[in-house]
RNA sequence: GGGAGCUUAGCUCAGUUGGUUUAGAGCAUCUGCCUUACAAGCAGAGGGUCGUUGGUUCGAUUCCAACAGUUCCCA
């Protein structure tokens, strides 16, 4: 009997069990002769802080990661963060600000410099709250996408695919992000349906006084950059108009009237003005008709003198400033409210401008081709599946991948370009001047001469290697680790970022690994709140996650998030579930602390009743192991934790203690007590997963353990053969303890008050053997079998078998027969459809046979229920 | 506008190739209990014509179609 607090305390636990694993180093992996087992952190943003979605996340990593460890492979969880070019670059150009430093004001080193020092400041904080969490990730592997190892690799492989002929430099219309001043990927904008108007402007017919030509928009301010007007040919209605030219309001710019069948002939007037430099169907329609390109906005979101109006003044102002200069023109015809979708960045919340600038780009088509093939074939699997589908639109659709970013903090690209405006791409600047020399012929260029790309690569153009660059070195011919550690094992993420991220490290995996990047891929759910509202700081409708860790214990948060949430699905995100993880915590402890209460003594035997109840729990426990191993195996985490957690609280502490506990203040006998402690220490191992902390303190005092021992380093338990049979006998004693329990509540016979039971055996719905458990667990002092109606009793059935308890006081006589007759109307009832069925002549000749005894089964045992119902009711005449 | 998914108890969801006593769990609700580990607990109870309508089949929550509602993705 160990001395133990009477309530378990989950922060001082969790402390010190963290820092034994890791001083124990127990996170830690080296290639050796087993099998690995590799996950790598999605890696959070130098910006972050934990958010529930993290919690989420890491909890499913972490679980994955000890089981496996437990099941005996090498497993390896590599964390590290990324460094979110855009994000932090925002962050970091904010604190600047504050501290009055514009970053016009500094050089690119300067801003770099500042960059670091936040990111070095902020960047671990995130991991550090893991821990609390109770990840058990090989820190001395930390990465981190802008570290030299990672940096390398990203700049590597951009000279690799240039090399191949998959980067190229193009013209092209971008999403810019007028506050970031950057383009940003497709993939970066969130399209939004918002309230707006559609504005009608007519267009005056070049040659004419008062032939005009509607048009309608949602952006007048574009007008100014207007370049043509545009019709559909099968347009009768404007087929006059072929040849013409119109002149643009404001600015009378004389542009053609053109003809393409683009054009929707029933949206708004079927008459639609062309701004090449603003929309991207208006710039495709330009390049088929060779229009005149007109850019009249500026970086910032601001009209520039090509505008020739509203010069410098924002576009939204514009929009407003403009309509009365319209209508002062006599150019607009009317104003009405229209629903359309506005394109937003997804980091600083602006409004997406579509503009021409140059940009690097990747060519995805080849690329994509095997990193399609795999999921399709199931090489690499994802749960739940039906991501599937949406993997296989976009990389059918998949388009040229916009790489350069117009900041600074990322990794800058490795282009130079001589005086000549030619370049050389290369991974180090003495190369760039080698090739720089030979390109230009010039042996004495040197690398003042050459200037490199002001741009950085997309974040993902880094967090696409992951999985590969987090197991290389710096010495370059050190495989070892990534020989050993790819491909991964799994990869847990949020749908989210299927196109980001997952579909892209894919493609980086076929190309320079030859294979996939992991082999599973989970798909968590979004966090929500109770109103299913997406988790935000805005909404303040995201706890803090250290707050809940320091209320309800990582354990109990961690169930918390687990139980209501199967792969894929959102999670509805509310306090009582870390509430009822809270609970399972107490409950676990509490079942110890019974154990743990009771004193030993070797002289007397063990009882029949215990002996049965463990032998019961030992086919129990067996079923929950299997059914834990189904689970897994099919990334059913929330189900295999609903398995123990059931097997734990209803099982073991329900029944199992009950039937074992010794009367008050008497001591267990020897046997019984290891038996209990040999099956804690298995339920134990099955919970240390979900629950690490309480599992291994309670592991560690439930027997000698050397320095150096540890449940996360033990073994999974095995299922062996099932006995689904004794389980299922089991529950038939079940139900007979439970009828008691009905009676005595009815009857109101105290627990205390031993009782007599009276049975008449059915073919079923009666197990003798647990006799022994039925009488200690229903507090029966004379069990006795009958073959005639047991008057002044209570009564209730099992099955076909009924069950007899006499009582002082007056049978309700009115009640007893109402209750019959309810149970007769209902086997009637199941009766006539069971008969219904067998008298089908076609339900018997095509049904399996299997099927058909089942059905005639089903019928003998309601007949002989319904006959037995029927002498019971006979005796109440 | 195109595509995908979802619709089962008040809420959140299971339901594994169509048949396992006319659908299960957790939460919530209701009723008892401060029964010597646990009131952060225990013992019970009620609650669903499986979105609607057709079809396939001996048999449909399960397969197919249409419709309705809803969510997401893409344009």
């Amino acid at each position: 009997m160990k001395d133990i607090p009477l309530k378990y305390d989950p922060t001082a636990v969790e402390e010190k069990w963290y820092s034994y694993w890791m001083e124990q180093n127990f996170f830690h992996s080296e290639p050796d002769e087993r099998e690995p087992y590799t996950i790598v952190i999605p890696p959070p943003n130098v910006t972050g802080v934990l958010h529930m979605g993290h919690m989420l996340n890491n909890t499913i990593q972490d679980v994955l990661v000890r089981r496996a460890r437990m099941l005996g492979k090498n497993a390896c969880w590599v964390p590290g963060t990324d460094h979110a070019s855009i994000a932090t670059e925002a962050k970091v150009v904010d604190k600047l600000l504050k501290e009055g430093i514009s970053k016009n004001s500094i050089t690119r080193d300067e801003f770099i410099a500042h960059a670091w020092e936040w990111t070095d400041k902020h960047g671990g904080i995130i991991l550090e709250q893991l821990k609390k969490l109770g990840a058990s990730c090989d820190w001395e592997r930390t990465a981190f996408t802008m570290d030299k190892v990672r940096s390398t690799a990203v700049i590597r492989t951009f000279v690799d695919l240039y090399h191949k002929g998959y980067v190229y430099r193009g013209v092209r219309m971008v999403n810019w992000d007028p506050a970031a001043k950057t383009a940003l990927s497709d993939e970066e904008v969130i399209h939004r349906e918002e309230q707006s108007k559609l504005y009608y402007v007519r267009y005056l017919v070049e040659g004419t006084t008062d032939q005009y030509i509607t048009v309608a928009t949602t952006r007048p301010e574009t007008i100014l950059g207007d370049t043509a007007v545009c019709v559909n040919p099968a347009d009768m209605r404007f087929t006059h108009l072929a040849g013409k030219r119109v002149l643009v309001p404001l600015v009378n710019r004389s542009v053609p009237v053109i003809m393409d069948d683009y054009v929707d002939m029933e949206f708004g007037t079927g008459c639609l003005k062309i701004t090449p430099a603003h929309d991207t169907n208006d710039y495709e329609i330009g390049l088929r008709h060779n229009l005149e390109v007109i850019d009249t906005f500026n970086d910032d979101g601001t009209l520039s003198e090509k505008a020739q109006l509203l010069v410098g003044v924002d576009r939204f102002e514009a929009r407003k400033q403009i309509i009365p200069l319209l209508e002062a023109a006599g150019n607009m015809v009317k104003i009405e409210d229209y629903n359309n979708k506005v394109g937003y960045s997804e980091r600083t919340h602006v409004p997406i401008e579509p503009k021409l600038s140059a940009q690097w780009f990747l060519k995805m088509g080849d690329l994509a081709k095997p990193a399609l093939e795999a999921v399709e074939s199931d090489t690499i699997r994802f749960y739940p599946s039906k991501f599937k589908n949406l993997y296989r639109h976009w990389m059918e659709n998949i388009k040229d991948w916009c790489i350069s970013r117009q900041l600074w903090w990322g990794h800058r690209i490795p282009v130079y370009y001589l005086p000549d405006g030619s370049f050389v791409v290369a991974e180090t600047e003495a190369k760039a001047l080698e090739l720089a020399k030979i390109q230009s012929g010039n042996a004495a260029l040197n690398l003042s001469d050459l200037h490199q790309d002001e741009d950085v690569l997309d974040t993902w153009a880094s967090s696409w290697l992951w999985p590969i660059s987090v197991f290389e070195h710096e010495d370059p011919d050190d495989t070892r680790d990534v020989d050993y550690y790819y491909p991964t094992s799994d990869l847990v993420t949020a749908p989210d970022i299927i196109f980001f991220w997952v579909a892209r490290m894919v493609i980086a995996g076929y190309e320079y690994k030859g294979t996939f990047p992991f082999k599973n891929v989970y798909f968590t759910g979004m966090v929500r709140d109770k109103l299913r509202r997406k988790m935000s700081k805005s909404l303040g409708n995201s706890p803090d996650p250290l707050d809940l860790i320091a209320k309800y214990g990582a354990d109990g948060v961690r169930v918390g998030m687990l139980l209501c949430s199967p792969a894929g699905n959102d999670i509805l995100f509310d306090e009582s579930l870390t509430d009822q993880g809270r609970g399972f915590q107490t409950k676990v402890w509490n079942s110890f602390r019974l154990i743990n209460g009771w004193e030993i003594n070797d002289m007397i035997p063990q009882p029949e009743h215990s002996r049965l109840g463990i032998e019961w729990f030992r086919a129990k426990l067996n079923e929950a192991i299997f059914l834990m191993d189904d689970h897994f195996e099919k990334y059913r985490l929330n189900d295999a934790l609903i398995t123990i957690h059931a097997t734990i609280r209803d099982e073991f502490s329900g029944w199992l203690l009950e039937i074992i506990k010794p009367a008050y203040q008497q001591p267990i006998d020897r046997k019984t007590y290891s038996e209990v402690i040999e099956l804690l220490d298995e339920l134990l191992r099955l919970l240390h997963p979900f629950m690490p902390f309480i599992s291994e303190e309670i592991w560690q005092l439930i027997g000698e353990r050397k320095v150096g021992a540890s449940i996360m380093m033990s073994t999974w338990p095995k299922a062996s053969v099932q006995n689904v049979e004794l389980c299922d006998r089991f529950e038939i004693a079940k139900e007979l303890v439970s009828g008691i329990r009905t009676i005595r509540k009815d009857k109101n016979i105290a627990s205390k008050d031993a009782i007599e039971l009276f049975i008449i055996p059915g073919e079923k719905g009666y197990v003798p053997e647990f006799n022994q458990v039925v009488c200690k667990l229903g507090n029966v002092s004379k069990l006795e079998t009958r073959s005639e109606e047991v008057v002044g009793a209570a009564t209730f059935m099992v099955k076909a078998s009924a069950f007899y308890i006499p009582f002082a006081g007056n049978v309700d006589v009115e009640a007893e027969v109402a209750k019959i007759n309810e149970d007769l109307t209902y086997n009637r009832g199941f009766l006539e459809s069971v008969i219904k069925k067998l008298s089908n002549e076609k339900f018997v000749g095509s049904a399996p046979a299997k099927v058909v005894e089942i059905e005639r089964k089903k019928q003998a045992d309601i007949e002989e229920k319904i006959k037995i119902l029927e002498e019971r009711l006979a005796t109440f005449k």
